[in-house]
DNA sequence: ATCAAATTGAGAATGGTTCTCATTTACTAT
DNA sequence: ATAGTAAATGAGAACCATTCTCAATTTGAT
């Protein structure tokens, strides 16, 4: 199987855990936050909530926002700060497999990467009086085209 | 020597190692900014640049917000997201020393934590193209009143 | 088909940040 | 000290991202 092929199952996997997570909480199945969960899951990295609006014809953009607040709250997509003004989203998949981030602080170029000594000592990390569930890196630098 | 005397001492190196970098940097030495800086070095931990504006009479809000760009520039301020609307401001020490944040998604509490470990391990990574200068850890979860 | 509750979209309102511009201030060279 | 120049400032407007309001619609259960 290739590379493709596996993104394009997980992104199907995770469709449907969101919207089998967003029925369990009582929430109704509506046609509008079922595109914004379609959009979400075709996307590698982080997108912002206007980039979302702007993909989607006959959404609201309250709805949009919504449907994040929501997704967000049930642990199926997790807010990042990638150094512009608005927030990125992207997904958390059921598997705990995810990414950290490594921007340029000049030209703003995101890249995302993974590192399993960096998950370990996260891991190890415990704080009392604290339940941790997730994390976010990010590492701040400069790219080659702006050093 | 106690910890609130080694505190101190920080923030009057911190404080002058900025006003030193703002010069070298061809700024002129004025007094709102040198308000900006001096309570920035009072802060242990972030803050926003509204809680900034607020704490300092005669200092207009968009010099506060001049101020904080051009620390950042000059990297003797770091942005970190603690989940809320507005961005946290804190400054870098210039011996690299430094705590990353747990916070609660419920309630919203703040709390530094050190690891030597992790940062190890974030040493540790490298990637081609990028020149790394710093980096950001944020542990989410809950904290005990909210779980 | 009926009903209650959840959901929606349009637009207003808010919050945070940046911009504009006329005036003031800080440094440099006389 | 004085004058000249560029940086810096504050007030407010403008701007962008996000949240709120509310009447109308959609959904899922009965
Ligand atoms: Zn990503
Ligand atoms: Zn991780
Ligand atoms: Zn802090
Ligand atoms: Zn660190």
């Amino acid at each position: 199987m290739n590379e493709t092929a596996t993104r394009r199952r997980s992104e199907q996997a995770w469709s449907e855990h969101a919207e089998a997570r967003i029925s369990e909480a009582g929430l109704k199945r509506s046609v509008p936050r079922r595109k914004v969960i379609e959009l979400l899951a075709g996307q590698d990295c982080a997108v912002t909530a206007l980039q979302l609006d702007a993909e989607l014809d006959g959404v609201g953009r309250a709805t949009v926002y919504r449907a994040i607040e929501q997704l967000e709250d049930l642990g199926l997509i997790q807010r990042v700060d990638l150094g512009g003004s608005a927030h990125g989203y992207e997904r958390l998949e059921p598997s705990g497999h995810h990414h950290h981030h490594i921007v340029c602080d000049d030209c703003g170029k995101v890249e995302p990467f993974e590192d399993e000594a960096l998950e370990d000592a996260i891991h190890d990390i415990h704080r009392k009086g604290f339940k941790v569930e997730t994390h976010e890196v990010t590492l701040h630098g400069h790219c080659q085209d702006c050093h």
